[in-house]
DNA sequence: CTGCGTCCAGTAAGCGCTTTCAAGAATTGA
DNA sequence: TCAATTCTTGAAAGCGCTTACTGGACGCAG
């Protein structure tokens, strides 16, 4: 039952041919090279509409090597099958960097191939995509640097997310730090916090690492104490996290007074482990997260946490591509900035006006930077 | 600076020198054909091994007509750019088909082309995906249905969430008619309401056509009244929602007792503008809405929804078109179940176990259906 | 030992488009 | 009016790969 339509497809010949002229014409009016006779032009022009014709962009790929095509490519957690309708929260993230890069990309007169790949079988999905692209985007750390440059060297790559010290490919990441280091003078200098601990992500995340890193030595700086790293490794999971705080129960001891966590969706499985066992946030323990998701202003407490404009990030790695691609001069390492967020789950009193404007504001107003 | 990689791409031809062979040959074994004599195809493989050799897939797209990609094309709002932000509960839907979809690409060997659009401009950026693809998937109406005909001749054709009337291309989408009217119903039978309204979503859409008819002939069937349809047009948007709840209460006089909406967005516009101006929710008006996206049992009170398989959504329209692409019979209509899922914002108590489970369960807990 | 069916692998014809090279047409200046 | 230019267009060579179509090598029945 194979419904394809059998009409054969209009290619440039039968263009040519309807307008009388040679098919070199018509690959030149269609795109728009100069030296057409004008009365050429409208005639090619209107057996191009008469016919429907739209060039068959694989032919064109191949002669042009312009595909109109960027890749992006992004890690799919290991454990598939079962966790697809789990990952939720886990994949907002992905979600909004694919949702810019495709805006960047359309706005280009670009399309955008996706592709999510286990971290076993990428390099060979990767190989492939080089001669399907124009261009790749490479999400957080879906190819170990050393193989990044081969593939590299067949295609524009920009590295998303990293540890922006690739010297074969451009990278697009966030500044970890600086906002980070804010959070924790907020939970120390305003809150008085001195017992800390940090949730990470994935352990070997550059991202979580400069954010762990960051928030360490700024309490540590202002004296506040931070647990072991061992005792808080996540994997950027909301169900991930409840495991880690159960685990952190079970060894007993007392708690730290705030934690702060790698991710919105770690810190919202912290909230919920937490209240879960009578502990509240944020009498008991405060809780901060890291990205503000949307569902970080709807959850109860509302989540204390660190903007990240990951559509921008898909963007701007977009837009640094095409300039690759274009061989216009891009920045080997752009860093686009975050922002403190204070809401309620640090212990901030909630504003009685921000039930009524949190919904639509993007949080500015609750913007405190201590000093 | 154009850093894009200088080494000649490896071509079949390299790798038929390489072996000693025709580049049928080499062809032939990428292909996994039979009838290759084992130590040849020892040999090739050794060749391509080491010269690192992927087949070019426009060449390969060019020569067989098969370009392993499959293009999902979503219409984006009219007014784009500022609204790129604020459409983070609006797009929801659209993120969530495209990650089912991928998925089901991904592993069937595919990748998935994406394609946002405005309808303005939908006919000829998707006539230009024809070529580059196998098949293309068209979200809620981008096209109109005389313009799909033309489009699935070329190449075949899934339409999502549409009408289900189309006589060219196969339909996926949801049974919006039977959850919605049980959702009637629930509220007119088990909470007593008898004066309600539909909100719907933008009003063309056959989506929102079938929600609030089947709400309407179901609600009046048991004796309960439903407002007029034109005081309740929204757009999907929370924001939208927001302007026709105003618009509502300035034209004065009883409000219903419960509002229905054509998605979650626009129930968590209605919630939040309701209780903006002192109405309890669902103390003085019940308000439901439709997808249960993560969000809705994050929210206070908690959503009572309709649950519809967005995911599975996307995965089946890949697997349908698939199966079109490779001649395998399938139906032409697929409808997908939808679930009541009952929270809190319609009146019934909110449970105590809920709260500590609500945020892994899927709901399934809750359901109640009322006879 | 001849004839025919099998296997394997090579030859070559495209797939639809871009682009170089070159030639005829048109224009210009002298 | 004729040569020197400048335009405009066509012929043809690929881009890298798939796939008939071919034909030699081999094996087996007659």
């Amino acid at each position: 039952m194979d419904s394809r339509g059998d009409s054969a497809p209009v290619t440039i010949y039968d263009v040519a041919e309807r307008a009388g002229v040679s098919i070199a014409t018509v690959s030149r009016v269609v795109n728009g090279h100069r030296s057409i006779r004008p009365d050429t032009q409208e005639r090619v022009l209107r057996a191009i509409r008469e016919l429907g014709f739209v060039p068959n962009s694989a032919a064109r790929g191949l002669s042009s090597g312009s595909k109109k095509v960027i890749g992006l490519v992004f890690a799919r957690l290991p454990t598939e099958d079962d966790l697809l309708e789990l990952e939720e929260e886990t994949l907002l993230f992905t979600d909004s960097v694919i949702r810019g890069a495709e805006y960047a990309a359309q706005s280009n007169g670009y399309s955008l191939l996706l592709h999510g790949t286990r971290r076993a079988t990428a390099a060979s999905a990767i190989a492939s995509l080089t001669s399907a692209t124009d261009g790749l985007i490479l999400a957080d750390q879906v190819l170990s640097e050393r193989r990044v440059a081969p593939i590299a060297r067949r295609v524009p790559v920009v590295l998303l997310a990293g540890s922006g010290r690739s010297r074969t490919a451009v990278t697009v990441r966030v500044d970890n730090r600086t906002s980070m280091g804010e959070m924790a003078e907020h939970l120390v200098l305003v809150h008085g916090k001195r017992r800390l601990a940090f949730l990470s992500g994935a352990p070997d995340s550059p991202d979580s690492e400069a954010r762990a890193s960051a928030f360490r030595e700024t309490a540590e700086a202002l004296g506040a104490s931070v647990e072991p790293d061992e005792w808080w490794v996540g994997d950027w999971s909301s169900a991930g996290a409840v495991e880690t705080v159960r685990r952190r129960l079970r060894r007993g001891g007392t708690l730290p007074d705030a934690i702060a966590c790698a991710s919105d969706s770690t810190a919202i499985g912290v909230q919920h482990a937490l209240s879960a066992e009578g502990i509240q946030v944020p009498a008991d323990v405060a809780v901060t997260g890291f990205d503000d998701i949307p569902l970080a202003r709807h959850i109860a407490p509302a989540l204390t946490t660190i903007n990240q404009p990951i559509q921008r990030l898909g963007r701007v790695a977009v837009e640094a591509l095409l300039a690759k691609i274009n061989g216009v001069a891009c920045a080997r390492d752009i860093v686009l900035p975050t922002r403190l967020v204070v809401r309620a789950s640090c212990g901030c009193a909630p504003n009685a006006l921000q039930a009524l404007d949190r919904w639509r504001s993007d949080g500015d107003a609750l913007v405190e930077q201590p000093g």
